[in-house]
DNA sequence: TGTACATCAGTGAACGCGCGTTCACTGATGTAC
DNA sequence: TGTACATCAGTGAACGCGCGTTCACTGATGTAC
Protein backbone atom coordinates (compact mmCIF):
# COMPACT_ATOMS: atom_id res chain seq x y z
CA UNK A 1 0.00 0.00 0.00
CA UNK A 2 2.21 2.84 1.37
CA UNK A 3 5.50 3.23 -0.70
CA UNK A 4 8.25 1.87 1.27
CA UNK A 5 10.50 4.90 0.46
CA UNK A 6 7.36 7.28 1.98
CA UNK A 7 7.47 5.57 5.04
CA UNK A 8 11.49 6.02 5.45
CA UNK A 9 10.99 9.48 4.24
CA UNK A 10 8.03 9.75 6.90
CA UNK A 11 10.17 8.38 9.82
CA UNK A 12 13.37 10.70 9.25
CA UNK A 13 10.56 13.88 9.15
CA UNK A 14 9.12 12.30 12.54
CA UNK A 15 12.90 11.77 14.10
CA UNK A 16 14.28 15.45 12.94
CA UNK A 17 10.57 16.80 14.22
CA UNK A 18 11.29 15.17 17.62
CA UNK A 19 14.84 16.19 17.85
CA UNK A 20 13.79 19.51 16.85
CA UNK A 21 11.48 20.12 19.26
CA UNK A 22 13.99 18.20 22.24
CA UNK A 23 16.25 20.73 21.16
CA UNK A 24 13.93 23.76 21.68
CA UNK A 25 12.86 22.50 25.24
CA UNK A 26 16.87 21.93 26.18
CA UNK A 27 19.43 22.29 24.05
CA UNK A 28 21.18 19.79 21.89
CA UNK A 29 23.74 18.88 24.38
CA UNK A 30 21.21 17.25 26.41
CA UNK A 31 19.39 15.33 23.26
CA UNK A 32 18.98 11.53 23.56
CA UNK A 33 18.62 8.93 21.21
CA UNK A 34 15.69 6.90 23.35
CA UNK A 35 14.25 10.08 23.63
CA UNK A 36 13.93 11.30 20.46
CA UNK A 37 12.86 7.79 18.96
CA UNK A 38 10.15 7.30 22.09
CA UNK A 39 8.75 10.83 20.79
CA UNK A 40 8.92 10.14 17.19
CA UNK A 41 6.86 6.60 17.69
CA UNK A 42 9.48 4.37 16.77
CA UNK A 43 12.04 1.59 18.63
CA UNK A 44 15.13 3.18 19.29
CA UNK A 45 17.44 1.17 16.41
CA UNK A 46 15.09 2.45 14.30
CA UNK A 47 17.43 5.53 14.20
CA UNK A 48 20.31 3.21 12.75
CA UNK A 49 17.81 2.56 9.98
CA UNK A 50 17.80 6.61 8.83
CA UNK A 51 20.81 8.44 9.91
CA UNK A 52 24.12 7.24 10.30
CA UNK A 53 24.01 7.86 13.80
CA UNK A 54 23.04 10.93 16.40
CA UNK A 55 25.27 13.61 15.20
CA UNK A 56 23.77 13.21 11.95
CA UNK A 57 20.36 13.92 13.57
CA UNK A 58 21.62 17.28 14.75
CA UNK A 59 23.31 17.81 11.49
CA UNK A 60 19.73 17.17 9.87
CA UNK A 61 18.23 19.72 12.38
CA UNK A 62 20.73 22.28 11.83
CA UNK A 63 20.25 22.15 7.92
CA UNK A 64 16.58 22.52 8.58
CA UNK A 65 17.38 25.83 10.92
CA UNK A 66 19.50 27.32 8.36
CA UNK A 67 17.24 26.95 5.62
CA UNK A 68 14.21 28.78 8.07
CA UNK A 69 17.42 31.23 8.53
CA UNK A 70 17.49 32.21 5.02
CA UNK A 71 14.22 32.04 4.12
CA UNK A 72 14.04 34.83 6.26
CA UNK A 73 16.71 36.42 5.99
CA UNK A 74 15.94 36.63 2.27
CA UNK A 75 12.00 37.43 3.17
CA UNK A 76 13.81 40.45 5.24
CA UNK A 77 15.93 42.08 2.89
CA UNK A 78 12.73 41.75 0.19
CA UNK A 79 11.49 45.07 -0.92
CA UNK A 80 14.86 47.01 -0.08
CA UNK A 81 16.42 48.92 -2.53
CA UNK A 82 19.13 50.60 -0.80
CA UNK A 83 21.79 48.55 -0.13
CA UNK A 84 22.62 50.00 3.16
CA UNK A 85 18.94 49.48 4.50
CA UNK A 86 19.30 46.11 3.31
CA UNK A 87 22.30 45.20 5.23
CA UNK A 88 20.45 47.01 8.42
CA UNK A 89 17.28 44.71 7.45
CA UNK A 90 19.46 41.75 7.67
CA UNK A 91 21.30 42.09 10.61
CA UNK A 92 17.80 43.47 12.17
CA UNK A 93 16.46 39.69 10.85
CA UNK A 94 19.23 37.82 11.90
CA UNK A 95 18.74 39.16 15.74
CA UNK A 96 15.38 38.58 15.64
CA UNK A 97 15.77 35.28 14.51
CA UNK A 98 18.84 33.79 17.03
CA UNK A 99 16.23 35.84 19.58
CA UNK A 100 12.98 33.51 18.60
CA UNK A 101 15.32 30.68 18.40
CA UNK A 102 17.75 30.40 20.85
CA UNK A 103 18.03 26.83 20.94
CA UNK A 104 18.29 25.73 17.95
CA UNK A 105 20.44 28.98 16.86
CA UNK A 106 23.29 27.94 19.37
CA UNK A 107 22.98 24.23 17.98
CA UNK A 108 23.48 25.60 14.69
CA UNK A 109 26.55 27.49 15.83
CA UNK A 110 27.74 25.94 18.80
CA UNK A 111 27.34 22.22 18.69
CA UNK A 112 30.42 19.75 17.88
CA UNK A 113 30.79 16.58 16.53
CA UNK A 114 31.48 13.59 19.05
CA UNK A 115 35.13 12.74 18.82
CA UNK A 116 36.14 16.02 17.54
CA UNK A 117 35.69 14.92 14.56
CA UNK A 118 34.22 17.52 11.41
CA UNK A 119 31.00 18.80 10.31
CA UNK A 120 30.38 16.95 6.81
CA UNK A 121 31.56 19.54 4.27
CA UNK A 122 27.95 19.52 2.57
CA UNK A 123 26.62 21.33 5.84
CA UNK A 124 29.75 23.62 6.15
CA UNK A 125 29.16 24.42 2.71
CA UNK A 126 25.50 25.51 3.34
CA UNK A 127 26.74 27.64 6.41
CA UNK A 128 28.93 29.24 3.49
CA UNK A 129 26.34 30.16 1.58
CA UNK A 130 24.91 32.71 4.35
CA UNK A 131 27.45 34.91 2.92
CA UNK A 132 26.06 35.49 -0.01
CA UNK A 133 22.73 37.26 1.71
CA UNK A 134 25.77 39.64 2.87
CA UNK A 135 27.97 39.83 -0.59
CA UNK A 136 25.07 41.10 -2.54
CA UNK A 137 24.18 44.48 -0.86
CA UNK A 138 27.84 44.61 -0.04
CA UNK A 139 28.69 44.63 -3.93
CA UNK A 140 25.66 47.20 -4.56
CA UNK A 141 27.49 49.68 -2.34
CA UNK A 142 30.96 48.75 -3.87
CA UNK A 143 30.26 47.84 -6.87
CA UNK A 144 34.41 48.57 -7.68
CA UNK A 145 35.26 45.91 -5.23
CA UNK A 146 36.90 42.49 -6.31
CA UNK A 147 34.69 39.59 -5.74
CA UNK A 148 37.21 38.46 -3.34
CA UNK A 149 37.03 41.56 -1.25
CA UNK A 150 33.55 40.93 -1.13
CA UNK A 151 33.62 37.82 0.40
CA UNK A 152 36.15 38.96 3.14
CA UNK A 153 34.26 42.27 3.85
CA UNK A 154 31.05 40.08 4.27
CA UNK A 155 32.75 37.45 6.20
CA UNK A 156 33.47 40.15 8.47
CA UNK A 157 30.26 41.43 8.82
CA UNK A 158 28.67 38.03 9.44
CA UNK A 159 31.17 37.64 12.19
CA UNK A 160 30.87 41.26 13.89
CA UNK A 161 27.04 40.86 13.94
CA UNK A 162 27.19 37.40 15.10
CA UNK A 163 29.29 38.19 17.80
CA UNK A 164 26.87 40.88 18.77
CA UNK A 165 23.85 38.90 18.80
CA UNK A 166 25.46 35.93 20.44
CA UNK A 167 26.90 37.74 23.17
CA UNK A 168 23.47 38.79 23.70
CA UNK A 169 21.70 35.82 23.56
CA UNK A 170 24.08 33.84 25.47
CA UNK A 171 23.59 36.47 28.25
CA UNK A 172 27.43 37.31 28.69
CA UNK A 173 28.32 40.70 30.74
CA UNK A 174 25.20 43.38 31.35
CA UNK A 175 21.97 42.79 30.19
CA UNK A 176 20.04 44.92 27.50
CA UNK A 177 16.54 44.73 26.48
CA UNK A 178 15.55 43.36 23.45
CA UNK A 179 14.16 46.46 21.55
CA UNK A 180 17.63 48.64 22.87
CA UNK A 181 19.95 45.73 21.30
CA UNK A 182 17.66 46.73 17.86
CA UNK A 183 18.64 49.95 18.34
CA UNK A 184 22.63 49.40 18.96
CA UNK A 185 22.77 46.97 16.05
CA UNK A 186 20.90 49.01 13.50
CA UNK A 187 23.16 52.09 14.36
CA UNK A 188 26.56 49.83 14.47
CA UNK A 189 25.43 48.70 10.95
CA UNK A 190 24.80 51.90 9.83
CA UNK A 191 28.10 53.26 10.83
CA UNK A 192 29.94 50.16 8.98
CA UNK A 193 27.69 51.17 5.98
CA UNK A 194 28.89 54.60 6.12
CA UNK A 195 32.07 53.35 6.39
CA UNK A 196 32.22 51.27 3.71
CA UNK A 197 31.02 54.23 1.26
CA UNK A 198 33.50 56.41 2.52
CA UNK A 199 36.76 53.68 2.26
CA UNK A 200 38.51 53.94 -0.38
CA UNK A 201 40.53 50.69 -0.96
CA UNK B 1 58.47 19.96 57.29
CA UNK B 2 56.37 21.17 54.73
CA UNK B 3 53.56 23.41 55.48
CA UNK B 4 50.51 21.74 54.67
CA UNK B 5 48.79 24.22 52.95
CA UNK B 6 51.68 24.87 50.60
CA UNK B 7 51.56 21.34 49.91
CA UNK B 8 47.59 21.75 49.02
CA UNK B 9 48.21 24.26 46.66
CA UNK B 10 51.38 22.93 44.89
CA UNK B 11 48.83 19.59 44.08
CA UNK B 12 46.14 22.47 42.84
CA UNK B 13 49.00 23.99 40.73
CA UNK B 14 50.09 21.17 39.56
CA UNK B 15 46.58 19.93 38.54
CA UNK B 16 46.12 23.58 36.39
CA UNK B 17 49.23 23.18 34.78
CA UNK B 18 48.32 19.33 33.93
CA UNK B 19 44.41 20.48 32.96
CA UNK B 20 45.86 23.62 30.61
CA UNK B 21 48.42 21.39 29.28
CA UNK B 22 45.46 19.00 27.85
CA UNK B 23 43.34 21.45 26.84
CA UNK B 24 46.15 23.04 24.77
CA UNK B 25 46.84 19.52 23.51
CA UNK B 26 43.20 18.49 22.68
CA UNK B 27 40.52 21.09 23.79
CA UNK B 28 38.36 21.37 26.78
CA UNK B 29 35.65 18.51 25.55
CA UNK B 30 38.06 15.23 26.04
CA UNK B 31 39.21 16.40 29.27
CA UNK B 32 39.48 13.39 31.72
CA UNK B 33 39.69 13.27 35.50
CA UNK B 34 42.31 10.20 34.83
CA UNK B 35 44.35 11.91 32.65
CA UNK B 36 44.69 15.09 34.20
CA UNK B 37 45.72 13.57 37.51
CA UNK B 38 48.16 11.12 35.99
CA UNK B 39 49.88 14.09 34.35
CA UNK B 40 50.16 15.76 38.11
CA UNK B 41 51.58 12.92 39.24
CA UNK B 42 48.77 12.18 42.17
CA UNK B 43 45.89 9.85 42.69
CA UNK B 44 42.43 9.86 40.88
CA UNK B 45 40.40 11.18 44.02
CA UNK B 46 42.72 14.04 45.30
CA UNK B 47 41.18 15.81 42.49
CA UNK B 48 38.31 15.92 45.00
CA UNK B 49 40.41 16.94 47.66
CA UNK B 50 41.72 20.64 46.39
CA UNK B 51 38.97 21.15 43.22
CA UNK B 52 34.67 20.53 43.91
CA UNK B 53 34.63 18.40 40.20
CA UNK B 54 36.25 18.51 37.29
CA UNK B 55 34.19 21.58 36.03
CA UNK B 56 35.40 23.66 38.62
CA UNK B 57 39.42 22.56 37.86
CA UNK B 58 38.15 24.12 33.97
CA UNK B 59 36.63 27.12 35.21
CA UNK B 60 40.00 27.81 37.77
CA UNK B 61 42.16 27.28 34.19
CA UNK B 62 39.70 29.85 32.24
CA UNK B 63 40.26 32.15 34.98
CA UNK B 64 44.05 32.19 34.55
CA UNK B 65 43.39 32.38 30.85
CA UNK B 66 41.26 35.37 31.47
CA UNK B 67 44.40 36.65 33.47
CA UNK B 68 46.70 36.08 31.39
CA UNK B 69 44.29 38.06 28.03
CA UNK B 70 43.72 41.18 30.55
CA UNK B 71 47.38 41.17 30.91
CA UNK B 72 48.80 41.12 27.10
CA UNK B 73 45.31 43.52 27.01
CA UNK B 74 46.91 45.89 29.13
CA UNK B 75 50.11 45.33 27.47
CA UNK B 76 48.97 45.95 24.45
CA UNK B 77 46.94 49.30 24.89
CA UNK B 78 50.59 50.95 26.81
CA UNK B 79 51.61 54.02 25.92
CA UNK B 80 48.51 54.82 22.76
CA UNK B 81 47.56 57.54 24.23
CA UNK B 82 45.09 58.35 21.49
CA UNK B 83 41.73 56.51 22.41
CA UNK B 84 41.01 55.18 18.62
CA UNK B 85 44.66 53.82 18.27
CA UNK B 86 44.39 52.29 22.05
CA UNK B 87 41.29 50.47 20.36
CA UNK B 88 42.82 49.73 17.98
CA UNK B 89 45.52 47.78 19.82
CA UNK B 90 42.52 46.16 21.84
CA UNK B 91 41.14 44.36 19.27
CA UNK B 92 44.50 43.25 17.18
CA UNK B 93 46.09 42.07 20.80
CA UNK B 94 42.83 40.11 21.31
CA UNK B 95 43.19 38.67 17.73
CA UNK B 96 46.69 38.22 18.56
CA UNK B 97 46.50 36.29 21.85
CA UNK B 98 43.12 33.90 20.23
CA UNK B 99 45.26 32.89 17.70
CA UNK B 100 48.34 32.08 19.59
CA UNK B 101 46.05 30.06 22.11
CA UNK B 102 43.21 28.90 20.38
CA UNK B 103 41.80 25.91 23.00
CA UNK B 104 42.49 28.22 25.88
CA UNK B 105 40.32 30.86 24.35
CA UNK B 106 37.33 28.59 23.15
CA UNK B 107 38.00 26.50 26.40
CA UNK B 108 37.17 30.63 27.69
CA UNK B 109 34.13 31.15 25.81
CA UNK B 110 32.56 27.88 25.15
CA UNK B 111 32.86 25.71 27.37
CA UNK B 112 29.90 24.79 29.63
CA UNK B 113 29.19 22.80 32.80
CA UNK B 114 27.92 19.58 32.55
CA UNK B 115 24.00 19.26 33.16
CA UNK B 116 23.62 23.09 32.39
CA UNK B 117 24.29 24.45 35.57
CA UNK B 118 25.62 27.74 35.02
CA UNK B 119 28.91 29.24 35.52
CA UNK B 120 29.82 30.73 38.97
CA UNK B 121 29.34 34.15 39.20
CA UNK B 122 32.69 34.95 40.37
CA UNK B 123 33.85 33.96 36.84
CA UNK B 124 31.29 35.63 34.96
CA UNK B 125 32.36 38.89 37.26
CA UNK B 126 35.60 38.32 36.33
CA UNK B 127 35.08 37.88 32.47
CA UNK B 128 32.59 41.19 32.75
CA UNK B 129 35.67 43.02 33.83
CA UNK B 130 37.17 42.48 29.94
CA UNK B 131 34.94 45.39 29.15
CA UNK B 132 36.63 47.94 31.48
CA UNK B 133 39.46 47.78 29.21
CA UNK B 134 37.26 49.15 26.10
CA UNK B 135 35.17 51.40 28.87
CA UNK B 136 38.45 53.28 29.21
CA UNK B 137 39.32 54.45 25.65
CA UNK B 138 35.43 54.92 25.01
CA UNK B 139 35.20 57.55 27.49
CA UNK B 140 38.21 59.17 25.89
CA UNK B 141 36.44 59.29 22.55
CA UNK B 142 33.16 60.46 24.22
CA UNK B 143 33.47 61.96 27.80
CA UNK B 144 29.58 62.87 27.24
CA UNK B 145 28.55 59.60 27.26
CA UNK B 146 26.88 58.30 30.58
CA UNK B 147 28.40 55.33 32.27
CA UNK B 148 24.80 53.04 31.24
CA UNK B 149 26.17 53.81 27.42
CA UNK B 150 29.99 53.27 27.58
CA UNK B 151 29.19 50.05 29.03
CA UNK B 152 26.73 48.43 26.50
CA UNK B 153 28.76 50.28 23.74
CA UNK B 154 31.40 48.56 25.04
CA UNK B 155 29.49 45.10 25.17
CA UNK B 156 28.92 45.83 21.80
CA UNK B 157 32.63 45.99 20.19
CA UNK B 158 33.87 43.24 22.33
CA UNK B 159 31.01 41.19 20.58
CA UNK B 160 31.46 42.28 17.09
CA UNK B 161 35.31 41.98 17.76
CA UNK B 162 35.09 38.56 19.38
CA UNK B 163 32.64 37.14 16.38
CA UNK B 164 35.07 38.48 14.17
CA UNK B 165 37.98 36.75 15.66
CA UNK B 166 36.08 33.44 16.40
CA UNK B 167 34.68 33.10 12.91
CA UNK B 168 38.13 32.80 11.78
CA UNK B 169 39.55 31.07 14.82
CA UNK B 170 37.13 28.17 14.07
CA UNK B 171 37.70 28.74 10.63
CA UNK B 172 34.22 28.84 9.62
CA UNK B 173 33.84 29.79 5.65
CA UNK B 174 36.79 31.41 3.46
CA UNK B 175 40.58 31.16 4.67
CA UNK B 176 41.80 34.46 5.62
CA UNK B 177 45.45 35.08 6.42
CA UNK B 178 46.13 35.87 9.98
CA UNK B 179 48.58 39.09 8.35
CA UNK B 180 45.18 40.15 6.33
CA UNK B 181 42.73 39.12 9.32
CA UNK B 182 44.88 41.82 11.17
CA UNK B 183 44.47 44.74 8.08
CA UNK B 184 40.64 43.65 8.25
CA UNK B 185 40.44 44.27 12.19
CA UNK B 186 42.22 47.39 12.15
CA UNK B 187 40.48 48.79 9.41
CA UNK B 188 37.52 47.54 11.00
CA UNK B 189 38.11 49.33 14.02
CA UNK B 190 39.04 52.53 12.61
CA UNK B 191 35.75 52.97 10.88
CA UNK B 192 33.68 52.69 14.32
CA UNK B 193 35.89 55.14 15.88
CA UNK B 194 35.02 57.11 13.02
CA UNK B 195 31.36 56.83 13.65
CA UNK B 196 31.52 56.52 17.28
CA UNK B 197 33.38 60.63 16.56
CA UNK B 198 31.26 61.54 14.35
CA UNK B 199 28.19 60.00 16.04
CA UNK B 200 25.80 62.04 18.37
CA UNK B 201 24.02 60.78 21.00
C1' DT C 1 65.61 12.03 72.83
C1' DG C 2 62.00 8.55 72.64
C1' DT C 3 57.34 6.50 72.53
C1' DA C 4 52.43 6.48 71.78
C1' DC C 5 48.81 8.50 69.71
C1' DA C 6 46.00 11.59 66.61
C1' DT C 7 45.31 13.68 62.33
C1' DC C 8 44.29 13.96 57.68
C1' DA C 9 46.25 14.45 52.98
C1' DG C 10 46.55 11.28 49.71
C1' DT C 11 45.29 6.76 47.60
C1' DG C 12 43.16 3.91 43.91
C1' DA C 13 39.94 0.08 43.47
C1' DA C 14 35.30 -0.16 42.98
C1' DC C 15 30.84 1.80 42.10
C1' DG C 16 27.26 3.11 39.23
C1' DC C 17 25.05 4.74 35.55
C1' DG C 18 24.02 6.97 31.47
C1' DC C 19 23.68 6.21 26.92
C1' DG C 20 25.11 5.26 21.99
C1' DT C 21 25.04 1.42 19.23
C1' DT C 22 24.30 -3.39 17.82
C1' DC C 23 22.03 -7.44 16.14
C1' DA C 24 19.26 -11.54 16.18
C1' DC C 25 14.69 -11.70 15.55
C1' DT C 26 9.57 -10.74 13.67
C1' DG C 27 5.95 -9.83 11.07
C1' DA C 28 4.11 -7.14 7.51
C1' DT C 29 4.43 -6.59 2.56
C1' DG C 30 5.58 -7.89 -1.96
C1' DT C 31 6.58 -11.51 -5.56
C1' DA C 32 6.50 -15.94 -8.14
C1' DC C 33 4.10 -19.50 -9.85
C1' DT D 1 -7.58 -16.64 -6.26
C1' DG D 2 -4.43 -19.15 -3.42
C1' DT D 3 -0.05 -20.84 -1.50
C1' DA D 4 4.78 -20.71 -0.55
C1' DC D 5 8.57 -18.10 -0.19
C1' DA D 6 11.69 -13.95 0.02
C1' DT D 7 12.61 -9.49 1.60
C1' DC D 8 13.59 -6.07 4.75
C1' DA D 9 11.81 -2.25 7.62
C1' DG D 10 11.25 -2.13 12.17
C1' DT D 11 12.06 -3.89 16.93
C1' DG D 12 13.97 -3.46 21.66
C1' DA D 13 16.74 -6.14 24.88
C1' DA D 14 21.33 -6.46 25.67
C1' DC D 15 26.01 -4.97 25.13
C1' DG D 16 29.82 -2.43 26.40
C1' DC D 17 32.38 1.05 27.94
C1' DG D 18 33.83 5.40 29.25
C1' DC D 19 34.30 8.06 33.01
C1' DG D 20 33.03 11.05 37.08
C1' DT D 21 32.82 10.34 41.74
C1' DT D 22 33.14 7.91 46.19
C1' DC D 23 35.07 6.00 50.31
C1' DA D 24 37.37 2.80 53.33
C1' DC D 25 41.96 2.62 54.03
C1' DT D 26 47.24 3.95 54.85
C1' DG D 27 51.13 5.99 56.00
C1' DA D 28 53.51 10.15 56.57
C1' DT D 29 53.62 14.10 59.60
C1' DG D 30 52.74 16.54 63.67
C1' DT D 31 51.77 16.64 68.76
C1' DA D 32 51.76 15.34 73.71
C1' DC D 33 54.02 13.84 77.45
Amino acid sequence: MVNPVDRRQALKDRILAAAEARIVAGGAATLRARDVMADAGAALGGLYNVFSDLDDVVVHVNSRTLARLRAELSEGVAGEREPGRALRALALTYLAFAQANRSLWSALFEYRYASGRPMPDWHLAEQGELLLHIVEPLRALRPDWPEEMLALRARTMFGAIHGIVSTSVEERFVGVSGERLAVEIGDFVDVIVAGTIRGTQ
